[in-house]
DNA sequence: CACAGAAATGACAGCGCTGTCACAGCACCA
DNA sequence: TGGTGCTGTGACAGCGCTGTCATTTCTGTG
């Protein structure tokens, strides 16, 4: 309330501590306070001890607007995520700021589930921050977007899916192989027919098209498949188990593209007295905390999603840091868990 | 790749678009080309179109590091919850972001759910950002925290919890009104014996305390508790349910702190073949979206999670554009939502 | 037609920090 | 004893933008 403004010189009002007035205080330069915070073993540790001791008298907080724009780094790395309220992305990029805070970098996140909100606008607000760099969700933008993110000049790490041509970095699964995988399960298991509740979304669909390749290869033909609205839901693993059962599917298997929809599809099972997995099955994908729980347990195709996140840091960071980067397509693969549910 | 650099000038290299380079090109003065984007009524129609055109033509991107420092105004507000990778909060957030972004405002987010970072370590790096305002979750905070929230002069709101004494403003609901009502709710429906699984969590413990109180009170002394770890998930509830259970639990209602916790309690019964809610009935908290849709539907406590991100937002920028702020203490109430399971 | 007042634009300084270069002081070795 | 190289510190300019005030141009009115 009344330490402040050492120096009511201006006509602006409210002075807040700056580096000077620690540095005055502490009877040395600017610079020598700036190096102090920054890089502390090039400051002799007396004057170290002076300007700590005067960073805790004032309250001092640095300004990393300043800085940033200064040092021509903002120490800030933007992530791009279809949705925060999917745990699906929220528990990569938990494990993608956690790696990040640790070298110093603090994570600042777009939405970009929001249809009434164009990409390219996303981008240009987040790029207005001058990120150090950028992690994105999925391989497929706009190529206004690339330009602006090529133009940008920052590292990249695209995730959740792989590409021969990423735009920098990527790191993820095949979701092909993950379907082909799924297909060559549900043969060895020889369910009769086969259902799908799949998400409207690119990856969704593309794996549940690559499980019935093979599938439809195998002559397996008895298939019930059913589209429910992106992001996935609770309700629409119900709304959609409901369909096919409606249309006909009386037994079998039902693979659904997230575990989300799958504890929707359990329930309704349920709520029909349908006895799982004997009559019906259920396949899900992620192996969300949940799905090891659920009862009966889900069978489900793990993802690493830590992992993702966890690389996603490292390549950025040795981007950032000019250390060479190994591997510009990381794949960490998946696996099938098979629990109660098949 | 070669549209860079009009002036080669400097010993710094890859030459980033200035506003000055805009100014340039479009044959005004940067301060005009500032106008046009930030307050575009104020510059003539035909000047407008010259600088939109040379701003398409170089792919401009606005420094804001640069424009806050300037303006001491980062268009940046902080929000700081327990964990971005719980559903509970992320709703919230969700709408805060939104109504924010409407304002022209960018929401960076701080997790304070790491035990190893200090709550104090979390505050300095997020105000070193210079937010415009600060989101927080719950309204107990350190005493340093407190001095370092206040000393910053930015409006604050809390929430999820009420208090008489706000930082500033705080946005959310009596958890003891919640306690009691639940009370009231499991008298009316005549239990013999009341379960417990809650979180270690000091609402959600306040919650079961205020509960547990009027049941006292009431003489319902058939009393089953246990406290599950923070944050909740379906295997925690599992694994609550489990312990109640085998202490002799065997009829009644189980309230839960929530929702998740609820869903793992359900699919504990479930395995055990007890019917729901004949034989035990249980109550959640939250109504997430799931709630109506698990099997059986789940009766439990509705918060307006959205309205508390609206409400938050709304007080944020009133403060910040200096209206008047009708209220600075926000009650968004609650309700008990009856379902299935009870 | 002169002049007040609004509308449109510009010049300049400075927001708070860091990169860069310069320099003082000191230990060490031939 | 002089030079070499290291450590610690400081002066200075400038990052890219906006607040402020000054200036010019354009209305409309009596």
């Amino acid at each position: 309330m009344n330490k402040n403004n050492t120096t009511t010189d201006k006509h602006r009002s409210s002075a807040a501590i700056t580096l000077d007035n620690v540095a005055k205080i502490a009877g040395v330069s600017a610079i020598t306070v700036s190096r102090a915070i920054n890089t502390p073993d090039k400051v002799a540790p007396e004057t170290l001890k002076k300007v700590r001791e005067a960073i805790d008298k004032t309250g001092y907080v640095p300004n990393l607007l300043a800085g940033g724009l200064a040092s021509r780094s903002s120490k800030l790395i933007a992530a791009i995520v279809p949705s925060i309220a999917n745990l699906v992305y929220s528990s990569t990029i938990r494990l993608f700021s956690k790696s990040l805070s640790k070298a110093g970098y603090q994570v600042i996140l777009g939405d970009s589930g929001y249809p009434e909100v164009l990409e390219e606008e996303l981008v240009r607000t987040i790029l207005s921050r001058r990120p150090d760099g950028i992690f994105l969700t999925g391989v497929d933008h706009s190529p206004s977007c690339r330009n602006l993110l090529l133009a940008a000049n920052i590292p990249i790490v695209e995730t959740w899916d792989l590409t021969p041509s990423p735009l920098d970095i990527v790191v993820g699964f095949n979701h092909m192989d993950v379907g082909h995988a799924v297909a060559k399960f549900i043969l060895s298991k020889k369910y009769n027919k086969v259902g799908f509740v799949t998400a409207n979304d690119a990856r969704a669909l593309l794996r549940q098209r690559s499980t019935l390749e093979i599938l439809s290869q195998s002559g397996v033909s008895d298939i019930y498949a059913t589209t429910v609205p992106a992001p996935t839901s609770l309700e629409y693993g119900r709304i959609g188990a409901k369909q096919i059962i409606e249309e006909g599917f009386d037994s079998g298997v039902i693979f659904c593209t997230s575990d989300t929809l799958a504890q929707g599809v359990l329930a309704e099972i349920q709520s029909r007295n349908i006895s799982i997995p004997d009559t019906i099955a259920v396949i899900g994908f992620g192996d969300q905390v949940f799905a090891a729980h659920t009862y009966p347990a889900l069978t489900t195709v793990r993802i690493d999603r830590e992992r993702i996140g966890q690389e996603a840091a490292d390549a950025l960071l040795a981007r950032i840091q000019k250390r060479p980067v190994k591997n510009k397509i990381i794949d960490i693969g998946f696996s099938i868990i098979e629990r109660e549910s098949t």
